[in-house]
DNA sequence: AATGAATGAGACTTCATTCAT
DNA sequence: AATGAATGAAGTCTCATTCAT
């Protein structure tokens, strides 16, 4: 009932957090949509209680869950803005960042899950993504080497296009290192 | 009772398992995976048994709706086959194919909601897909004008690119013809 | 719409109905509950209408079931009443009727599926199985061969007794032959 | 806050399995198979939920209903083995056992329910039960009292045959107490 | 702050029966 | 007399979320 309690519970209550969010990884690229609350609650030792405490509704857990995965391609973005520059920074950028998403394709279809709600979790990502690799584009554009047509606001367009191809059902056939070339090709200026 | 009428009751059966899977269409194209077997079958102004009389599963009728979609593509590939031929017929098909998904980009997401039972239903018509527009490819490569990594079961890798791209969220930007764009001058030979 | 019409359809109309009796025999005797109507008719080569038109309800075609045991049932006792009398006849009788329905033992468990409205069906031909036994077990019991309190009406009991032991779960050990001989051996005057 | 108090919310979820028990054992005995897990919660005052989280399956609460009835039993042969001995033993207790199940004889049904599942639920009380009767019946056999040809393995056949007697549609005419008393004395060594 | 038992709307599916042909 | 497509009430079970402890 005090207001003003100091907080040594407070690191108990972020371990609990990282555990659910880390938990939620991995049962929702096991899973993906039928990953459950409960499941989740279990594999990260909490009590579903403490999950919604946390996150009032799955959708702001996967929301948090798509949001840990774009923080780090904010820090590739900007480890390639320090180390290059121009079409060499996007491109590689590009590689990398696709690289770091076949190695979990399964979460890629937690896109597919998450709605408004969980979506609007990741704007401010979203867009300081778009701006560390914006600079790279216009440097790009500059030297000729980026179709001209093509805008900072596709970058996201790209991306899912890649990415949402990795998360289907295995059933269908599938070749992203084609598709990643084709892209990266495709964005060239001729 | 003469013999030569088509039989009359099966008419009707025809018509109702028609009005069923146009209002599934419809219905999955707005709710996805949250549009219901009850809802489907009072859209098509039948009981729910005579649903589960014409499709078993609720992945059976997702199977037959994507499966009316593939059907068109055939078509379409069809027409350009005769049409032209070569890359030329490739890119004309691609084009008025990614036309065709935009027109009804909702309808993408079923991709998403369809299982294996689901996917089986559409293999023959895939793979007739695939045979047809095989022979373009075929020519467009003799022809020194399709990149030369790619290969006839690569299309559906491509086709998923785009249309999975279609059918995401609203709410975060898309910029579906640049994409087409970047995929086609991609798949060209440098 | 004539009154009067001749019966040349209802040979066929008879053909149909023991066919039907023979499909439910089958599948009651195979699937018990689960034996569906729509098996039914289609094991025997009938529409669902058809089975209707002979057997207003599920229940009537189970009694009718049950009737055609019971008539064999009735033939058996008939018989050992020609060629034996008093708790000689009684006990072929019982013997050859428990030899009967271990025979088919699966379908004992009609009983248990059967509900009023079945057994109705079943009355006459129980009435006239009683009757014949009785005769049996009057000579019997002046024999001095049968137990002095057991009557007539509780052979239903006795064969129902033995019956339903026969039609449980088959994960449950049973010992029919032993049972039969302890049956029998307390029927007998000590 | 107490270490020391019993946990109260399990106490309450314990109370609740009790009910639900209670109260399947009511529904199942007036309505046999028609009961429904919806009157069962309703009954018991829960939710549906709470039902399917103690009881997974319908069939598992039909097996702990069967599994309670069993304790008695069991019960029942415990307090005849320390009574007598013997053959006084075996009789007492199949006698006692006898009237508790005519005293439910509308449970006597759910045996018809049950599937393996629900059977695998009382296995062990079963052995118990088994083993506590076996060793009467080595008794009564030794003395010369027991039929010589009957096992402890054939205890279930005669508790079945007079369970599902009991059980039957009452619109056949039944004698339990004759058969009994058939039974019994057709369990003596002559 | 944490727990986890409880909730209950709602999902998919079945099947005895009806009725237009 | 036969057919079989259609019906729809009702069944079992799931799972995101709440709330008493």
């Amino acid at each position: 009932m005090a207001t003003l309690e100091t907080r040594p519970l407070r690191a108990d209550a972020r371990r609990n957090r990282e555990r659910i969010v880390e938990a939620a990884r991995d049962l929702f690229a096991r899973c993906g949509d039928e990953a459950q609350m409960d499941d989740i609650a279990a594999k990260a030792c909490v009590g579903i209680g403490t999950v919604y405490r946390h996150f009032p509704t799955k959708q702001d857990l996967i929301g948090e869950v798509i949001r840990t995965k774009f923080e780090r391609h904010l820090e590739t973005a900007r480890a390639w803005a320090e180390r290059a520059s121009g079409w060499e920074a996007f491109e590689g950028f590009l590689r990398e960042v696709f690289t770091e998403m076949e190695a979990d394709s399964s979460q890629q279809r937690l896109m597919w899950l998450a709605d408004e709600r969980a979506l609007a979790r990741i704007e401010p990502t979203r867009r300081e993504l778009v701006k560390v690799v914006g600079a790279m584009l216009d440097q790009a554009r500059a030297d000729g080497r980026l179709r001209p047509d093509f805008s900072v606001d596709d970058i996201p367009t790209i991306m899912c296009a890649v990415g949402s191809t990795m998360s289907t059902q295995t059933c269908l056939p599938r070749n992203i290192p084609m598709l990643v070339e084709v892209v990266i090709d495709g964005l060239r200026a001729r």
